[in-house]
DNA sequence: CGCATAGTTGACAGAACGTTCCAAAACAAG
DNA sequence: CTTGTTTTGGAACGTTCTGTCAACTATGCG
């Protein structure tokens, strides 16, 4: 049998409080806030969501989909695979223009706890196996399709180029200079031809 | 008049409280486990540094000297500079290695704070810029001394390998693959040649 | 219309937080 | 020894935190 409905969607709210971690970091985001930004009552979100700590893996969970998921469909974009690494180096370089840029939740997260969190640390590290298979996935295909040399170590480019992301994600909230992502992708790109 | 003299020593004591908030952060220290771990009380924290963001930005001053100072030293080594540099990607590979690895307080608060306190950005600012001018310095006697290419952009390859070491710093909490680093550093090295 | 089920709301408990107050303690100078 | 000055340790402050409880509301179904 069911009850009164709920009033809210589920992953509207879950977006909400995944920009507030995102923003703020979990210590620093109180139950208050997060019921406040994601319009809902605090026993709502214990209800759907559960405890701090589970809305935050969930929120992690949801990230991993949307903005990982969407790296990886960009990478795996039909066509030119380098092209479509190229392209998430040009997605980041735009973001580091943003002045709203408010670098990446993962890489937040991997600095807030990282060692501290067991739990937390091996879905981090997930989140970035995925990243970098992703890259090496289009750089494999770029040698199979002979785009790149074949002498090139895919696995360590991939690596390399999923460091700078993470670099410049974190970087990228209080560097001042406006050229340094571009500096550092120039770099980068160099690496692919 | 000089009345009851300090029991402790105040550089050990600000040492002690860097690690703790570069192992747990600034949101997850508590003053009780400061006091703790300092070895002193509450109240001496208090008159000694005054309250806690206070005390936390003096162990980023402290970082900045002591470990960012050493990083310096290292590139302004009389000798090769490049070799320095490379002593340097050295260091950052045997920090991976290292299964106490805890990452870089300065990456951790780029993270934790960033976009969120005026104040802390500007000091991180201030030393990522200090990281940056230390490798560019090395790199530009690197060409002056005809180590190095002149044709390299010695401005973009320091910042690259500033990202490069910040994002090992992030990713080191996490990552389990011990080949990380070394497949990283091995294509950064590539660009020195 | 009632009953069962589920969601919302506001108040509340217990703990932890950062910070301050205060009296005791320890030294230097007179 | 006495006085003046600073540090120290513990108690206490008010606030904020996460999480829960119970009452109220809204729906579906018989």
């Amino acid at each position: 049998m069911s009850g009164r409905p709920r009033e809210f969607d589920e992953l509207a709210v879950l977006d909400a409080a995944m920009v507030l971690f995102w923003e703020q970091g979990y210590e620093a985001t109180g139950i208050a806030e997060l019921s406040d930004r994601c319009g809902i009552g605090r026993q709502s979100m214990y209800n759907a969501f559960g405890d701090k700590k589970a809305l935050y893996m969930q929120a992690l969970d949801r990230y991993s989909c949307e903005r990982l998921g969407g790296i990886v469909d960009l990478l795996e974009t039909p066509g030119s695979p380098l092209d479509n690494v190229r392209a998430l180096l040009g997605a980041w370089e735009a973001n580091w223009e943003d002045p709203e840029f408010r670098g990446c939740l993962m890489v937040n997260s991997m600095a807030e706890f990282g060692v501290r969190d067991l739990e937390i640390k091996t879905q981090l590290d997930r989140m970035l196996q995925k990243m970098e298979d992703a890259i090496y996935n289009a750089l494999h295909r770029a040698q199979e399709q002979g785009e790149l040399p074949v002498d090139r170590d895919a696995r360590a480019l991939a690596r390399t180029i999923t460091i700078t992301g993470q670099g410049l994600a974190v970087v990228g909230k209080v560097a001042s200079s406006p050229t340094y992502a571009r500096d550092v992708l120039a770099t980068t790109r160099r690496l692919l031809d």
